[in-house]
RNA sequence: GCCCGCUUAGCUCAGUGGUAGAGCACACGCUUCACACGCGUGGGGUCGUAGGUUCAAGUCCUACAGCGGGCACCA
């Protein structure tokens, strides 16, 4: 058989997905028992305009490992995929494309421009799901969905109409977001704050009657164009006797009233605060209170307005800035500029500076839509976040402080707001235009311009994928769904509101755990972004070490923190890829006359030492596998699987198998070896699967004696494959507490002798002998039966036992080892007494202070009467255990004295 | 301002009250018939600081320091 040396990802990566997909592995249905219990995911639909990075590998990997697991376990599995329509984030790119051809959306008109957009998701919309196989990830393509699908844009409507009816949905002027560039609305969420150098201004307005100025500190002195007062704080004794003056708002001619808001802090700037209701939250409410008009001075494109006056009218509002700070140093009514740092909020997609306006648009009350997700989350713990800690307070207390969702945006891809007006202004909500129309009694309607929020259409994801408003059988077995992985910063978009339809909806949560993984940053800690050029494209990450490597090193560092991407680490994993490889290599070169089905077979008692070791072992790793993923503690899977396959498997078994297993005559126990090899290597691959689905494929597939008997009874009448085997079970009852440590003695034996070798620089080609002592309590029925092996590995030409030290020869190595066997290399000439006396002395020393530290913790009365027994007599059979040991020692001190 | 997280080997990080761990890096040796993407053997730690709880603290509690994150209407 031809194996070459080293691993090559690509050639198995191209062949088995398709396999896989074509054979309707990934769907719940090639699981044929009617009895399986159910498992499913649905996956956090990616923008259909994006490529895949690495949150969305680390993502995908960890929803993966999860769907073959149970899978393979037996459970009528589904991972439901699919993309979201991502109103800006798509429209931004199809503009863009336009503006190559040198339109715009306006040059098209709104019908033309909708077509155009589903012509270019039909042509690019590919590359994403393209990448997803590229992952392996073992998703039910046959369900797949997009957010704008008939059956999901009903599912919208009737979310919006319901709620619409209960009076949770409404339309209102009220001051929102806008950006000016993307001229459309954004909630709350869609803006990121951002600290900002500036400066504040202190600009003195004229009391009317009286040669007094109020100074008042601002930001933004172009909103003083806006102003419709000023304010104090009532208590404020500076002002106390102004409140109810009049103003002369320069520039503008218009006088305004000085008015008293407890909100005003008089300890910041000059206690004296300029209210510009139309165009700042905090005065929009002030305004609200005091009945004070809006003056909007600045427009949707961010450029002032004619009631800003003539001087003024079209300017950006930054040129208006400047001009306005000119005038009032003109004019002396300038105090002073002071550096300041504020925050100014920017558009989470193009990052332009949003403007706070006043304006008309449709809105979503989230006190009663949270108050069942609240209460579960608070009496229940439910959904169950992992890590819990800081993941719950964060989304209760997003929950506890909610304000009302802004749902319409001024954008023509996405979903239609289900609204239609009359032409003298009445509004009509319904399911669809008919309805609207019999309800309005006449056919002369217009449709409301504006889309939902793209997050509208995601919060119904987990339900509207299923079938619903219908009541179909998928949403019937697979809802709610187990478990949601995603990042942290969707836990408000998205996550809080699939938990308020859900709730709402079907009365259920959507899911019971949410995993939030952490960020992936570069290599110095910093967060990936376009714009620092440090980002990592999990592509180019496949196509250098493979897709299995990037997974496992995924899986492996989601701790729940963020941590830095390096290459070493995905390296080392691609290293044991091809430790995997070639292991396996090994097993199939000698496998002939071996089968895996033959590796167990008989009694146990007629195992060697290092077989029942290896299954104790191998059992010990399926339990804590089994553990660690039933807590989401992905690392922790991989460092069991990667110190068994490598440590355990590779570095011992394999070795200890190696003189059976490789002898040049044919025989019954050679098979038998080479079977037992096998099999643990293929149980080993089972294990790794999940992970690795690649490389467990390629192998699984050579091995001899795997095929249809191979697969979970459940997949019983599939095409052979890994990905349908059945997930290896933990048995308690093949760990073998008493193998393991007779197993750890021969490796301790073995290890002690290398370690005399490599300090005494004997080469590796020259055989040692070895004199091992044992105080006749069975030891040296272990180190006997498995001579052959401890010879092979610790290069030893010849091995006999005495019960006597004495009889050792004065020119050799020794060691003492756990439990006080004794070992000793005769090594004529190579040895320096003083040397090895001063080796020995360091050894005995160690052990003495260790003793001192343990007997000083057993004299402590509150220790052997507070602490438990079994610790107890822990520590005093390790004590006994080092004056053995001492005793040992003293006495080869004295053979080289 | 409020809330939260982190601080363990040179680097990046695991760690469940009871003998401090991994990967990488480093040093020495090795064409040992699967693998140099390898094998063997080593060195390297007052677990951020100061208190407290406990028979026992890297682990639990309090304070502080440094770093990072989230939320917030201070012009």
């Amino acid at each position: 058989m031809e194996i070459p040396k080293t691993y090559d990802p690509k050639q198995a990566e191209e062949r088995h997905y398709a396999r896989w997909e074509a054979q309707g592995c990934f769907a719940p249905e090639a699981n044929r028992d009617p009895h399986a219990p159910v498992y499913s995911i649905v996956i956090p639909p990616p923008n259909v305009t994006g490529s895949l990075h690495m949150g969305h590998a680390l993502q995908h990997t960890l929803m993966d490992v999860l769907t073959r697991y149970k899978r393979m376990s037996g459970y009528r599995t589904l991972w439901l995929v699919g993309t979201d329509h991502a109103g800006i984030s798509t429209q931004i790119v199809v503009e863009r494309e336009l503006k190559k051809e040198k339109l715009t959306r306006h040059d098209l008109g709104r019908e033309r421009f909708v077509e155009r957009v589903w012509e270019w998701k039909a042509e690019s919309g590919g590359r994403i799901t393209e990448q997803m196989r590229r992952e392996g990830a073992s998703v039910d393509w046959s369900r797949e969905r997009f957010t704008m699908d008939e059956g999901l844009s009903r599912a919208v409507r009737e979310f919006f109409v319901t709620c619409y009816e209960e009076g949770l949905i409404y339309r209102g002027e009220r001051l929102i977001n806008w950006c000016p560039k993307d001229q459309t609305a954004l909630s709350d969420l869609e803006v990121d704050k951002e600290t900002q150098a500036g400066k504040l201004y202190f600009l003195q307005y004229p009391l009317k009657g009286s040669d007094r100025r109020i100074t008042v500190a601002t930001t933004r002195p172009e909103t003083m164009l806006g102003d419709t007062a000023v304010a104090v704080n009532p208590e404020d004794e500076r002002y106390r006797e102004l409140v109810g003056a009049t103003i002369e708002l320069p520039l503008t001619g218009r006088e305004i009233p000085l008015i008293a808001d407890s909100y005003v802090d008089p300890a910041f700037g000059t206690g004296a605060v300029k209210i510009t209701p139309a165009h700042d939250a905090n005065d929009y409410e002030m305004g609200e209170r005091h009945n004070l008009p809006q003056v909007v001075v600045i427009d949707s494109h961010a450029r002032m307005t004619e009631a800003a006056g003539a001087d003024f009218a079209g300017l950006d509002r930054y040129e208006a800035r400047e001009r306005v700070v000119q005038r009032f140093e003109e004019l002396g009514l300038l105090e002073k500029v002071v550096d300041y740092e504020f925050a100014i909020s920017r558009c989470d997609r193009c990052r332009t500076v949003v403007e706070p306006l006043i304006s008309m648009q449709w809105w979503c009350k989230q006190g009663e839509l949270a108050r069942r997700g609240l209460e579960l989350i608070k009496e229940r713990h439910e959904p169950h976040f992992h890590p819990e800690v800081p993941w719950e307070k964060v989304y209760t207390d997003w929950l506890e402080n909610l304000h009302d969702w802004t749902l319409s945006r001024q954008l023509w891809w996405g979903h239609r707001i289900p609204a239609w007006y009359t032409a003298d202004g009445r509004v009509f909500v319904a399911r669809s235009e008919q309805e609207a129309r019999a309800a309005a009694g006449t056919d002369e309607l217009t449709q409301d311009p504006d889309v939902l929020d793209t997050w509208f259409s995601s919060a119904l994801w987990p339900i509207s994928t299923l079938g619903w408003p219908d009541q179909t059988r998928d949403l019937e077995t697979f809802y709610p769904t187990d478990v949601l992985v995603t990042a942290r910063d969707i836990i408000f978009l998205w996550v809080s509101r699939m938990v308020m339809t859900g709730t709402k909806f079907t009365g259920r949560l959507p899911f019971r755990d949410v995993v939030i993984t952490g960020t992936v940053l570069d290599k110095n800690g910093q967060k990936m972004s376009k714009m620092k050029g440090n980002v990592i494209d999990p592509m180019d990450v496949f196509e250098k070490y493979g897709v299995d490597a990037t997974r496992v090193t995924l899986a492996a560092s989601s701790a729940g923190t963020d941590f830095p991407w390096r290459d070493e680490r995905v390296e080392s994993y691609r290293n044991f890829a091809n430790k995997i490889w070639n292991a396996a290599r090994f097993c199939l070169l000698n496998s002939e006359g071996a089968q895996v089905s033959r590796g167990f077979e008989g009694a146990r008692d007629t195992w060697a030492l290092h077989d029942r070791w290896i299954v104790s072992r191998l059992n010990k790793t399926i339990l804590t596998v089994e553990r660690a993923l039933a807590s989401y503690q992905f690392h922790e899977a991989v460092f069991a699987l990667y110190h068994f396959f490598w440590d355990d498997f590779c570095d011992w078994y394999i070795e200890l198998s190696k003189t059976e297993v490789t002898a040049a005559e044919e025989s019954e126990s050679r098979a038998a070896a080479r079977s037992r090899v096998l099999s643990v290597l293929e149980q080993a691959l089972r294990l790794l699967h999940p992970f690795m689905p690649f490389i467990t494929e390629e192998l699984w597939q050579r091995l001899p004696g795997v095929g249809a008997d191979s697969l979970h009874e459940a997949y019983a009448s599939a095409e052979p494959t890994i990905m349908l085997a059945a997930y290896p079970r933990g048995e308690q009852a093949l760990i073998d507490d008493a193998a393991e440590a007779e197993m750890q003695s021969v490796i301790e034996l073995i290890s002690r002798v290398r370690s005399i070798r490599s300090e005494m620089n004997i080469k590796p080609s020259e055989e040692v002998e070895l004199i091992i002592g044992t105080s006749g309590d069975g030891s040296a029925r272990v180190f006997d039966a498995s001579m052959a092996q401890i010879k092979r590995l610790a290069r030893a030409g010849s091995v006999s036992f005495t019960s006597s030290m004495a009889d050792v020869p004065r020119h050799a190595a020794r060691a003492v080892l756990a439990g006080g066997v004794e070992v000793a290399l005769p090594l004529e000439g190579l040895i320096d007494f003083e040397q090895e006396r001063a080796r020995v002395e360091r050894e005995r020393e160690k052990l003495r202070k260790e003793a001192e530290r343990l007997e000083a913790q057993l004299g402590n009365p509150q220790f052997t009467e507070r602490a438990p027994a079994e610790k107890v007599a822990e520590l005093r059979q390790r004590v006994a255990d080092i004056a053995q040991r001492m005793k040992a020692l003293e006495q080869t001190l004295e053979a080289l004295a």
